[in-house]
DNA sequence: TGTACATCAGTGAACGCGCGTTCACTGATGTAC
DNA sequence: TGTACATCAGTGAACGCGCGTTCACTGATGTAC
């Protein structure tokens, strides 16, 4: 049995640093040349290291692209978090503004790597269980959002009561609602839960639409556009009006 | 000056065949690989030909993949129109989830299609402007839809006149709004057509979302909340109830 | 504190593969007289 | 209707390139006594 080492060794913290230096190069190549065609020798040659180096940090092309997405989900959602975190706590509607504005200023500013998490999958690579929690980080915000508005109806501190009526879901999405209810442990009206999965789908459906140029002749003033749209959304939610 | 010939020759007969044929070929590869490994070379191989042969046909490997864009737009286009045209003619919101059905079961049944057009760009590849046609079929079934169902609200063929209640657009948004009525020839109010192009945004947003797997472990009755969604879409589009 | 051994990072060559595109060519089909 | 020429489809070899991954190796860092 060996005892951890209370300061880490010089070839820890060199591991450390050229796993960075690694996931910096292939981020640079993934921003030029799309996720396809992302290389391990380029990337290695870009580090000025022989390729087969690189395989002292990752077993495998495709774990090298997982890193990849999993800095992805954390970037976009912390970057999501800090702006929610900025707003007054009791401006419901504008926390959702602040969270959904975050995210697309992200997207745009790194699309490609938006594309690794958001667009289409990556053909023969299957996305493995430790995404799963990074991805995760946004809708959390706008449960918690949701959440907040909620406790705000009942002491009266400002959140609308006049929520939107919507249509009862039918049964079989009932179902799917409550466990997903149960997961959150959000006590809510199923049809309050759909719409915050249909928020949390508009949010990203109506970022990738823009960026992958399907309002190209219908829209000119993307910001206005996404800013109201997601307006709508947020009173939807009730979360405001 | 020659004058065309009445029936096409044995020469343009076959290069059309052939033509027909390396596409099928190509569109199989697209299934497997997925649009970036999209392959001349194989393509040619299953084809029994030298690679060099399908130059004939296609100056490029990108103006293959044109090819199969176009086509991918035309057949899910004519999908949709086929499905909405076999719906009564005044029941406006049955025809707007037949249409949405029909996009939703067409991308289900061909997903790399789908992605193709739908999802994160290829990169490198620029969309001609051969893809703008084929690409407006399925947002003009909704215009149609919306026209026809303000007609009704007319005449009282029973379109709902309880439309959903609307923030204005803001002033830069309205300006796009304007320019787009002009061009479908269409004269509703702003709000009216801002939801059309949300409309727009959700159905292709919500399929990208449960095809890209951003709904597991959230729904499981994919069809039933696709329903319940598109409903709740066409409601505020102000199609029925 | 010094030494012997184990661990690990990095090298460079190689394997086996596939790709897009060009080019000079052969032979079949189409056209003009 | 028959012949001469032009057009076109398809061949096969080649160019120049890049890829992921493996392997036997050297030399530096870490560890146990």
């Amino acid at each position: 049995v060996t005892t951890a080492p209370v300061s880490r060794s010089a070839r820890t913290r060199a591991r450390e640093e050229i796993t960075r230096e690694i996931k910096a190069a292939a981020r640079r190549q993934l921003v030029e040349l799309g996720a396809g065609d992302l290389s391990l020798r380029a990337v290695a040659r870009e580090l000025g290291m022989a390729s087969s180096a690189v395989y002292r940090y990752f077993a495998t092309r495709d774990e090298l692209l997982t890193a990849l997405i999993v800095d992805a989900y954390d970037a976009i959602g912390e970057a999501a978090e800090q702006a929610e975190s900025s707003v007054d706590r009791t401006a419901f509607l504008e926390r959702w503004l602040a969270t959904a504005t975050a995210v697309r200023s992200w997207a745009v500013e790194n699309r490609r790597e938006y594309e690794l998490i958001f667009g289409s999958p990556v053909p023969g690579y299957a996305a493995p269980q430790v995404t799963v929690d990074p991805a995760a980080r946004i809708p959390l915000l706008l449960v918690g959002i949701v959440r907040d508005s909620l406790v705000g109806t009942v002491t009266g501190t400002g959140a609308s009561r006049e929520r939107a009526r919507h249509a009862e879901p039918p049964e079989a999405v009932q179902a799917d609602l409550a466990a997903l209810g149960r997961i959150l442990e959000l006590d809510v009206p199923p049809a309050l839960l759909a719409e915050m999965l249909m928020a949390w789908t508009a949010l990203i459906g109506s970022i990738s639409f823009e960026l992958f140029g399907h309002l190209v002749g219908s829209v000119t003033d993307y910001d206005a556009y996404f800013r109201y749209q997601m307006t709508e959304v947020g009173s939807r939610l009730g979360l405001s009006r």
